[in-house]
DNA sequence: TATTTAATACCGACCAGTTGGTATGTTTAT
DNA sequence: ATAAACATACCAACTGGTCGGTATTAAATA
């Protein structure tokens, strides 16, 4: 094995061990020293590939992000409609609360740290928008298209992402609570209901 | 002033000075050394009043609940309908986005840590369900009243609660980014209009 | 009422344990 | 040889929390 490889190899077993002991206990209590022994690697080397903490936890967080970006653009490529589109993504709601399971605590920390930290801020409002806008002009599609009632698009999409995050975040609370998929169904229906040209 | 007094009034101050010290750096980067120093109290002083920092927070998140309960109540004793009813909450939205930019924060700390802490999550978990459970009578009575048409209490209590934790966080990592009354009201439309009889 | 006793409220030095981060040295492929 | 890819040892700074002691007020006693 080339050198290179070697060192890219190393360098992503880091930040999957990190990815798993983020969401076992969280950013804060998994410190740099139990995520290089679990990678079997020394404190020298974890600083070589990342420059600090928060730099490998913005890698880790981009790479969910763009991961994010390749199942939206596969569920809107093979949707003829905006609502047909609506309802692949929510199709996909089940692997999405599966995988919330770790993800999302480690979002809700970065989302909680942005409040405080400036320089995240930037970072995380700048992908939060970039969703908005996605919906938005979603919508806007629908509404040329004939499908959705006239609305404001930016709004709508903020309520939209307003489900969504609520519902993270309750079923990251309270995940026995209940069938977070038929709650997640039941409110889509609703907004149709209300959203739909009658 | 007597003895009991001086105790309670430094103890509220020790509180009063949290909120604020919690509000601007958050609970984790608040050192219990800066509370001490801008109540004017020794280190000492505090461990006499508050078994730990936890303890603290918790009678912190206890005051603001209970105030949300007077809240809550006075909103449902001043309305006829169950539709008015979450028509005066919303009301309320004002205010309560703002004083949600202080409290707000440290709320979602502590969410964010019940994941990983099952004790302080038994005590979040709580809460929360009394409140899934208050609005789901509410909504309950309205169905009897013949307002809401015929739809899954909790489920519905469940949307709303979406609602309006989705768009605190969104106001909250993004306060500029509109209006959030705004769209907080147009949300209810859409609900009422899908939950209507028509 | 004067004096002792006891309890409350508070002080501040100190500690043990962690943590992210670094400076310097060593290996290894090219 | 030389630069990239690691290892080791170490540190400075913090942090929540403790502990022996003190001052002030209230209660008991004489």
């Amino acid at each position: 094995m080339s050198l290179k490889e070697k060192s890219k190899e190393t360098k992503n077993r880091i930040l999957k061990v990190a990815e798993e002991c983020f969401a076992k206990n969280g950013f804060d209590l998994t410190g740099i020293a139990e995520i290089c022994n679990k990678a079997n690697v020394s404190k020298g080397g974890f600083y070589y590939h990342y420059l600090s903490k928060q730099a490998l936890i913005l890698e880790l967080l981009n790479s969910w992000l763009d991961k994010l970006d390749d199942q939206l653009d596969s569920a809107s490529s093979r949707s003829g409609n905006v609502l047909e589109f609506f309802y692949n993504v929510s199709k996909t709601a089940e692997p999405v609360f599966k995988e919330a399971g770790t993800q999302l605590p480690i979002f809700l920390e970065l989302w909680t740290k942005s409040v405080h930290d400036p320089e995240l801020r930037k970072e995380t409002i700048g992908s939060y928008r970039k969703y908005i806008k996605f919906f938005a002009s979603m919508i806007e599609k629908g509404i040329s298209a004939g499908v959705i009632r006239k609305v404001d698009p930016e709004i709508t999409a903020k309520i939209i992402m307003s489900l969504v995050v609520g519902m993270l975040m309750q079923g990251l609370l309270d995940p026995k609570g209940s069938e977070w998929n038929e709650v997640a169904s039941e409110s889509i229906l609703m907004l149709i209901h209300g959203l739909g040209k009658k």
